[in-house]
DNA sequence: AAAATGTTTGACCGTTTGGTAAAATTGACG
DNA sequence: CGTCAATTTTACCAAACGGTCAAACATTTT
């Protein structure tokens, strides 16, 4: 392998790979996955697997690194000049589609997180603790200026983040106390309902 | 070992264990966790561990049925006669003081939900099922008597377990972002708002 | 105190796991 | 085609893991 990822047959390999790697890491956490089932899943054989990356750490170091811009896409869209109900909704929603369409990717984090963020820490002191506290300046200006309730736009954040990955995270529930596939159109409406009320100064 | 746990010792030693597995289960799941992780939390040799429970397995779910009532036992409290708004807001508060003080037991559902709750998913579907089907009903006459807003009573459910364990589960992520030690206080002020807003008939 | 029962331990086993070495195969390219 | 580098495979390793067993030790009962 070159230093740099350039023949077809890499890029090919790799892309294979991330799949793979997304699968077995969302559905099992880090301990729980195996070099086997990524190699498997990514019809590869293990030294094949390992002949694009170093270690298990490796692997899983790249997935997390990878989707974390993805996944905080949509609290970058907040924008300081919008209306601020609209804008806040719009994330909201944004949030929810992405539960919907990434519920790998949600369940990704969701197990790294609860089990300490060993890997992330790090990460979530510095850019992500940053960009939220860009955000929360916009929310707070907003506040003051009595366009919003008067609420901790903190709390706000995670509230955002809670009920709009539990729809992804904690599908299995979910679907095992309404009985039927997660109604990801009734959700949106019960949101809607929720931060348009709690939100209006 | 005798058919029901009797002697002395057997009660000190499964009182350590349990404690043990709480703390090492919640942690890391239950792929993650290890036997030896928990006989030498527990102060045990890992014979001695399987003298008390024959596997790994009947140790997770031994701790799992255990809490599971303790987990649920604030939505059983949800009163028909009460005020709707207060009995909603009560067991918010109940939810969110359990998040503060249950954190692994908290954790301890989320890894095992997260990962598709092979383990419990028999459990979901009926006992929390059944209740939460009570409690809706509860939920929808009071809609229906004009007393609550019209929300959709199974993701008001969904929503607080959403926001309460979000605390307890996601507490690095809180901290991280935050930068000081979570405040259950600015969480229930918050939690009060938001809930009272939508709850509004 | 002796017998019987309950508890603990050390040594061990088979399997799984992350990872390696080197040979064999495939592909790129002049 | 021939050569060199890139890729894949086969065979393997050491550590970690869940679990067993029989012997040793402790406790209770008679």
């Amino acid at each position: 392998m070159t230093e740099y990822a350039t023949t077809r047959i890499q890029r090919k390999n790799q892309a294979l790979i991330f799949e793979a790697a997304l699968d077995v890491f969302s559905s099992f956490g880090f301990r729980g996955a195996t070099l086997d089932q990524i190699a498997s899943t990514a019809g590869l054989s293990k030294p094949n697997l390992l002949y694009y990356y170093p270690s298990k750490e490796a692997i899983h170091s790249a997935v997390l690194t990878k989707l974390l811009h993805t996944w905080l896409a949509p609290l970058r869209e907040i924008d300081e000049n919008g209306d601020p109900i609209e804008e806040i909704l719009l994330y909201v929603i944004n949030k929810l589609h992405a539960a919907r369409d990434l519920p790998r990717e949600s369940r990704l984090f969701a197990n790294e997180i609860v089990q300490g963020a060993p890997r992330i820490k790090s990460i979530l002191e510095t850019d992500l603790r940053h960009l939220v506290e860009d955000k929360v300046k916009i929310i707070s200006k907003w506040i003051k200026e009595g366009r919003l309730a008067k609420i901790d736009p903190y709390h706000l954040i995670f509230s955002i983040w809670s009920l709009t990955q539990h729809y992804a995270d904690f599908d299995v529930q979910v679907q095992a106390v309404t009985g039927h596939e997660t109604s990801f159109d009734e959700a949106e409406v019960f949101l809607n309902h929720l931060y348009r009320r709690m939100l209006a100064p």
